[in-house]
DNA sequence: CCTTTTCTTAACTAACTAGTCAACTACTTG
DNA sequence: CAAGTAGTTGACTAGTTAGTTAAGAAAAGG
């Protein structure tokens, strides 16, 4: 079937981390292609143009990266709860090792970039919504798991995925504008929190 | 002393109207001149460049409208509890108001300009950082008289004004990405909740 | 080994962008 | 009203950017 190529990966991998470690609008086509080692004619051979190369690319982090990660993390083998301070845990993990590495805190692509393009770019934002829908759902189901369990108090489920999706979003882009990764080490006492979870309660067993 | 102008806050105005609507990277120079009515030669009379001029409507937006919004909504005269609630329910107002006249959720200039540029602008972020941080100690004032009072659980002011800002950012981009403006409605509650208000158990005196 | 398909490349265009400048205009004050 | 000061203008340059193209190279299949 002709020549082969892994061009396309390599660009999609280019663009993601540009995107990251800058925005979405500082990088250009030309930046993306040197940092793939990859001729325009060849980017324009596979994509159409910056907004359909990062769709591409989000969806590529989601299915290699993301989706992996959260399926391993959000297990029902594990307690709700923990699911979600483990999570919380790896996020503080990673923004620190991008901080040691580049001296930056590169926050979350998928809100940096959405922020950004929401109001521009209708394709890039539609993946951005649909990525992040897909995430809320580990969300949910960790609450409604800690409901079944009676370990938060009572509370209808969809809005408190919303808080804590914005939560800890939230928390994630001020590490980002504040370049310091160590506010996140009160995210998952904070998200617990939000929860309402009865956790100090059940360190003091009833007598 | 010669002629005069008001060029330059024609100026201001444009940028931060178009780096809302649009994003810092999108708007060129030449977008902003033609906006505030004002030729490129004028634009270099007043500013250096684009960051330069970014980082004056940052400051000229905090104090014509921020600083004096929050200095009414913030009065020491009303419960410091009522004083959250009463702000939260302007940020719905102005981001259901951007959605009934553009058509767009906006959310807020500061944290989507902030997380932007944050890795690349330095200047801009710093002046985004001194502006958060000034917006910052009006909840950590409403924290401490909420402790003082009693009508939120025991917790250290600075790290709950931390989880607030979070909370509040969080949710206004997650409105703009999602071109919502009723998830904020929420708001008011998620972040009694996070505060650990005592108001529920007030609704219920002890027998 | 030859043909077809898939991918690569360098050179190209046209439009845009940041930034400059010298001549000009309008205002103020002594 | 003279003269300096503050601001305006349009035309300019030089570099960057997105996007195109025609010719060619590498692989696969028959």
């Amino acid at each position: 079937m002709g020549r082969t190529s892994d061009a396309d990966e390599r660009l999609k991998d280019a663009a993601l981390a540009l995107m990251w470690e800058e925005s979405y609008g500082s990088v250009t086509i030309d930046n993306i292609c040197s940092r793939a080692e990859v001729k325009k004619g060849s980017f324009y051979y596979f994509f159409d143009s910056k907004a359909d190369l990062a769709v591409a690319a989000l969806e590529k982090m989601w299915e290699t990266e993301w989706k992996p990660n959260l399926d391993r993390i959000f297990s029902s083998s594990v307690e709700p709860l923990t699911r979600l301070t483990t999570y919380l845990e790896t996020v503080y993990q990673s923004q620190a090792e991008s901080k040691a590495r580049l001296g930056k805190v590169l926050g979350c692509p998928l809100c940096s970039v959405g922020c950004e393009v929401s109001t521009q770019e209708v394709d890039v934002s539609a993946k951005v919504r649909l990525i992040l829908a897909r995430k809320r759902r580990y969300y949910e189901s960790v609450i409604r798991d800690a409901l079944a369990e009676g370990s938060i108090e009572p509370c209808d489920p969809a809005h408190k995925a919303d808080a804590l999706v914005g939560l800890i979003q939230g928390i994630v882009t001020q590490a980002r504008i504040m370049n310091d990764a160590e506010i996140l080490r009160d995210l998952p006492s904070m998200s617990l929190e939000l929860l309402r979870a009865k956790q100090p309660a059940a360190a003091q067993p009833v007598p």
